[in-house]
DNA sequence: CAGTGGTCTAGACCACTTC
DNA sequence: AAGTGGTCTAGACCACTGA
């Protein structure tokens, strides 16, 4: 399905790709059960006819994604599933309202500038206060709110934003723009919505909302902090488990542009 | 060269986990842009005096985690950072309740054997209706429930649940126990809690609860469906962004199961 | 067409860990 | 002590694709 392969499906064009077929549908299908000693190196060599170099990316690649576990002297084995883990996709509020084919708006509702309280040093990890940027953002789905952000932006890190005011982009496009690759934290949880919030949103008080937190660092300190809240009929997370066929090969080479045909 | 390594210093005992780390930290720190340029690998196989080979394994891995895109002829550049995307762990549930230090304990309210009715005939994606075991399992953390839990489980795919009473084992650690390494696509959403629901969580009619879906899929068909109802005050999801360092060299090298002697 | 990455080889030595 | 994986080399040829 979200293999967008050449139609006719040839098979894998190189060695390492039909050892690593192989052995990862031999695993996925059960065929190697879980804490099964799968051949060393030296048959795999005998058997695909290959040098040991060959096999030997395919199986830390194997271990890398989890599915195998190598163990010196011993052998590689089949790894036991751990906890479910899933790749979770966050995408910007404005594409996720886009992907439900509504006309997307967005504004500001509340910017104050202040100095971080004794709580927040704990997120930002400082020992004294930092200047923050407090915002407050409605994001708009046609004529009905889709989500309320509420940001606190870390000014030390990211002076510029003090002069910014969001009118064109939002925050989250804005920051990722200036600070890419930042590494994050997210705590989803179901909450009632509080009385402003609410408002802000125009529910009932109480209704269950997705709230997403997330706080984002750069390698040395937290950058943002921000708490997205869904009215909870609107939207849904989707996370997809795929032990490693999310990074075969194949896929990864036309890994294009059209690689986002997810539905929201 | 390599092999006089002092073992006072603590960084690198690799060349490629040198080269890995150098690169991955400037891109992380946004000394090296997106849609920069990066070294070739000629280039870099002087900097780091080693073979291509080294090099090409570091720069493919980093392609393979996205943190760059590699083009022939043109070289490689830094990956503009996608959408957000986060590595959610969803661990069994005993285990969070065990997290929470909490005495755990959990029992089948309901088991019914019966065929697929038409919708569920959607998501097990089978023309015809199928046999399916129903059960309803509450989980608890104490004396409190924590999770309710709502399941299907295809027979056909599982003949052997129809004679599972899930005792001692709950469903979802005994499929995983039979079946490993399934394919799941999750869907994560606050909903108000249906009175049933309520009832048995022990809360009231209404109360914001997080709600995990979640199909399971074999290579072939779908193999079971779960909905777990948390209420919403108990429970929260955590996801980390980590754009490759979840599977950095140093970390792989300790998951082994002897390596208990870390320091947590 | 030439620069760059993609794949692969046939060795080598080392490190770890179970036997 | 020996089996196994972990890392690395110095080449090689091919396949793209951008200049």
């Amino acid at each position: 399905m979200r293999t967008s392969r050449p139609r006719t499906k040839q098979g894998p064009r190189f060695i390492h790709e039909r050892i690593l077929a192989d052995i990862q549908g031999k695993i996925l299908s059960g065929r190697w059960a879980a804490g099964c000693r799968i051949p060393i190196e030296q048959e795999l060599m005998k058997q695909y006819q290959c040098s040991r170099m060959t096999v030997s990316k395919v199986l830390t690649r194997l271990a890398h994604a989890g599915l195998i576990v190598r163990r010196r002297k011993a052998g590689s084995f089949v790894g036991h599933p751990h906890s479910q883990s899933a790749v979770l996709d966050i995408p910007d509020i404005k594409v996720e309202v886009a992907a439900l084919d509504l006309p997307y708006s967005y504004g500001v509702l509340h910017r104050h500038k202040r100095r971080s309280s004794r709580e927040e040093r704990e997120i930002f990890g400082k020992d004294g206060a930092v200047p923050m940027l407090e915002l407050d953002c409605l994001h708009m789905a046609g004529e009905q709110p889709f989500c309320l952000e509420q940001r606190l932006i870390n000014l030390q890190a990211v002076p510029e934003a003090a002069s910014e005011t969001f009118a064109e982009l939002a925050p989250g496009a804005w920051l990722r723009r200036r600070v890419p690759w930042m590494l994050a934290e997210h705590r989803i949880r179901a909450a009632a919505a509080e009385p402003e919030a609410a408002a802000a949103l125009k529910i009932k008080p109480r209704t269950p909302c997705l709230v997403i937190e997330r706080t984002t660092r750069d390698v040395a300190s937290a950058i943002t902090f921000v708490r997205l809240i869904y009215p909870g009929n609107l939207h849904e997370l989707v996370a997809s488990f795929m032990p490693i066929a999310a990074v075969s090969d194949a896929d990864l080479r036309d890994r294009s542009p059209a690689s986002r045909a997810r539905s929201g």
